[in-house]
DNA sequence: GACCTGCTGCGGTTTG
């Protein structure tokens, strides 16, 4: 078995010795295990990334897509360079976002550590406490750990925490890309900040991550301070050939719940597209995404009834969050093994890094809101080497009558289908998105210190936490006034004493000793639903219950029998007929400027993509028949019975901003996915108000004052008001901008048409 | 904002 050097890609690392490859570098006996493994190469990655560990001393970043080995391409090396480490302490420092891929990372890694005679133990909630004991008695080799875990070490047991990992070399993050947005990745990296504190020298930091929009967004968050040196690993290997199709399908105009269960008489478009899948998904493993997890339970259980109706065994299984583990493992083990064909039914669950084995094809229902999640689907499919990944993408529409709104015309499902796919070509990614959670993290944080060092100065505090990295947008005086409201009679979660130092107080106590304080996100209370014993999954504490009920979960259909108000137990059985459990939310995921301006270039276009099928393309001709009669090549406001689009051609957080600022001119709006919905006003006042904006842009602080729930994250409620109003502003400057430059666009339209027509509103503001 | 994601230590009980 030989070895060669893989063909070379582009790099931006400097090659090491001249003839060495990175195979050549690496541990004698980490050699021996690969060839026992058969491997013919390395890959491209795992070579560059070698040198980039053994050679430098930088932090290094990995991107490549999910197959492309990116685990081992950090641990070959890593482990080459603490193989031979003395001394007391954890070596590696591994995280991740999920136990599961913990576990899945475990079972790869800890056959070829043993061999290097390198402990290796799992460190979360799950794992065997005994191993986690043993190793908190000597600590060596590496941990694998989730952000919560960490969390609790430190404030649970401090002493211990620095004996553990303050002599760490390297720390590895898996699915990087998971934490670049949103509160846990601020978390996130104020636990690593916390951990370099605690030793002498801060260990080298590796992240991998998925195919990402830009790069140097992950850069930063890996190391703040000097991103520029950050040495990054990108994949240089060809996306497979993609087969694609978009299928377009039509409910009747009046249906009232288009994701419900299947009625008697009359077919709505997800019978139709059930009735597709069958036929074509059988026989083989694949994915279908299907968005929330009403509609996974929905077309899961048309799946399973079209099987019993023709009488083949059913191949469709259930995939979500509020499904029990060991109902999403038993679908995760039989896509594993492919011994049966099967195809998982699943909302983004399926979409990290856990090994489900080869899968023929992926579907989604409803277009794509977010390139980012459409390539991360798209890289379940298709990986061996010369197999297609093939992609069905499912629309609805609505069937049309005289009343239908005119946006409805605009066939804008089938528009943002194409729109995602142009954009898919062109290679576009959405950067991650601005974060709402400082204020909460930084609440948070503080407790954490506070109760790991038993106490400390506001000073010393605020060096911790914010003097660089993602915190450090607070200035003193921010964090000043949040440890006052943190201090207020109201919170009492912290006190000072009289030489200064800051303590815990009442609450404060009370918050870090409950076991729900690890998380930086909170879950509501659920009824648990539970069959002779078993735990199906959970289901919101908002949905009616009581004996007799009947409802579809897990695929199935269940009548509740008995109702545990204490235990918030359901006991169900078998039933032929229910109904899907609300699970809360109605909101849709919000679309980038970049897809919205897609959208109308793909209205304003001729050509007709030969990847959608007749119904489809009937719908793009019809939306672009709208487009022109409604005036948009033109024009952007279209009067609706008592109310006026705006159409900005720009994404949700655009929109929002631009929906405040009609709120502060004392107007209801309703947001689109392409623009506004002025309510109960007509179209000469909109255009006057637009008018005024594009005279005077509202200044984003006053905006601020309109926005009515500030409080999205979990210790929000105890940040005093005015600060997490000023942050929402502070964030939100750039898209002010693009605010601004909406408007100007849409009023240069009202210029140009109203010198065409005489009879133009000439009420001015 | 769709959808996700996480959890200590101790006391009590069971089992070998």
């Amino acid at each position: 078995m030989q070895i060669r050097r893989a063909t070379a890609g582009t790099t931006n690392l400097p090659q090491s010795g001249s003839d060495t490859t990175g195979f050549d570098r690496l541990h004698p006996e980490i050699r021996r295990w690969i060839w026992e493994q058969k491997w013919e190469e390395l890959r491209d990655v795992q070579d560059r990334a070698i040198s980039a560990v053994l050679d430098t001393e930088a932090d290094v970043l990995i991107a490549a897509s999910t197959a492309a080995g990116k685990t081992e391409a950090a641990f070959l090396p890593v482990l080459t360079k603490v193989a031979d480490r003395k001394g007391s302490g954890f070596s590696v420092l591994y995280v991740s976002p999920l136990k599961a891929l913990i576990n899945d990372q475990f079972r790869r890694l800890d056959q070829l550590a043993e061999r290097l005679e390198i402990d290796t133990v799992r460190w979360h909630g799950d794992a065997p406490q005994s191993a986690k004991q043993r190793a908190r008695r000597d600590p060596r080799g590496v941990v694998l750990i989730t952000p919560e875990s960490i969390e609790a070490m430190l404030i649970r047991r401090p002493g211990d925490a620095k004996a553990m990992l303050g002599s760490l070399d390297f720390i590895v993050i898996d699915e990087l890309h998971a934490f670049l947005k949103g509160p846990r990745g601020l978390h996130l990296a104020s636990l690593l900040r916390r951990i370099d504190a605690l030793s002498a020298q801060p260990a080298r930091r590796i992240g991998l991550s998925a195919t990402i929009g830009d790069l140097a967004v992950a850069a930063r968050w890996l190391n703040p301070g000097q991103a520029e040196d950050v040495r990054v690993v990108e994949s240089s290997a060809d996306s497979p050939e993609l087969r694609l199709q978009v299928r377009a399908y039509s409910d009747p105009e009046e249906v009232e719940d288009a994701d419900g269960l299947e009625a008697d008489e009359r077919q709505v478009a997800l019978d139709l597209i059930a009735d597709h899948m069958f036929s074509v998904l059988r026989g083989a493993n694949n994915l279908v995404f299907a968005g929330s997890r009403k509609r996974v339970e929905a077309l899961a259980d048309r799946l399973r009834t079209r099987s019993e109706k023709v009488s083949v065994p059913n191949e469709f299984y259930p995939h979500h969050g509020s499904l029990s583990k060991e109902l999403r493992e038993e679908l995760e083990d039989r896509l594993k093994k492919g011994d049966l064909p099967t195809t998982g039914v699943a909302t983004t669950t399926l979409e990290l890094g856990i090994d489900i084995g080869s899968i023929k094809s992926v579907a989604q229902v409803g277009a794509p809101r977010s390139l980012s999640s459409l390539r991360q689907r798209l890289g379940r499919s298709g990986r061996r080497r010369g197999v297609p990944a093939v992609l069905r993408i499912y629309v609805r529409e609505r069937l049309l009558g005289k009343g239908s709104d005119p946006v409805d015309h605009l066939r804008l499902e089938t528009v943002r289908a194409v729109a995602a796919v142009r954009l898919l070509v062109e290679r576009f990614v959405e950067p991650p998105s601005i974060d709402a959670a400082i204020a909460t993290v930084a609440l948070h944080q503080t407790l954490s210190v506070i109760a790991q060092e038993g106490g400390a100065r506001a000073g010393t505090l605020y060096q911790i936490l914010c003097s660089s990295g993602p915190l450090s947008s607070l200035t003193k005086a921010d964090y000043a006034q949040l440890l006052r409201g943190m201090a207020s009679a109201e919170h009492r979660l912290v006190e000072q004493a009289p030489d200064g130092t800051i303590m815990l107080g009442e609450q404060g106590e009370r918050l870090t000793a409950s076991r729900d304080f690890y998380a930086i996100f909170s879950t509501d209370e659920e009824w648990r639903l539970v069959s002779s014993g078993r735990t199906l999954g959970t289901i919101p504490m908002s949905n009616p219950v009581g004996v007799g009920v009947v409802i579809a979960f897990a695929g199935r259909r269940w009548r509740i029998e008995a109702v545990d108000d204490r235990g918030k137990v359901l006991e169900v059985v078998h039933h032929r007929s229910g109904r899907i459990p609300k699970f809360d939310n109605v909101m849709n995921e919000p679309v980038h400027d970049r897809l919205s301006a897609e959208m109308r270039a793909v209205l304003q276009d001729m050509s007709v993509p030969g990847f959608l099928d007749d119904a489809a393309k009937e719908y793009l001709s019809e939306g672009r028949a709208a487009f022109r009669q409604l005036g948009l090549d033109a024009g952007s406001l279209v009067p609706a019975g008592k109310d006026t689009h705006v159409f900005t051609w720009h994404g949700t957080d655009v929109n929002a901003v631009l929906g405040f600022a009609f709120a502060s001119a004392g107007l209801d709006c309703a947001i689109l996915d392409v623009g506004v919905t002025v309510l109960d006003t007509q179209p000469d006042v909109v255009q006057a108000i637009m008018r005024q904006i594009a005279d005077r842009p509202p200044d984003i602080d006053q905006v601020a004052d309109f926005v009515e729930n500030l409080q999205s994250a979990k210790f929000d409620e105890m940040v005093p008001e005015q600060l997490l109003r000023s942050l929402w502003g502070r964030s939100r400057h750039d898209v002010a901008e693009r605010v601004a430059s909406a408007v100007r666009a849409v009023v240069a339209d009202f210029n140009d048409t109203t010198n065409g027509k005489p009879d133009a509103p000439t009420r001015r503001g």
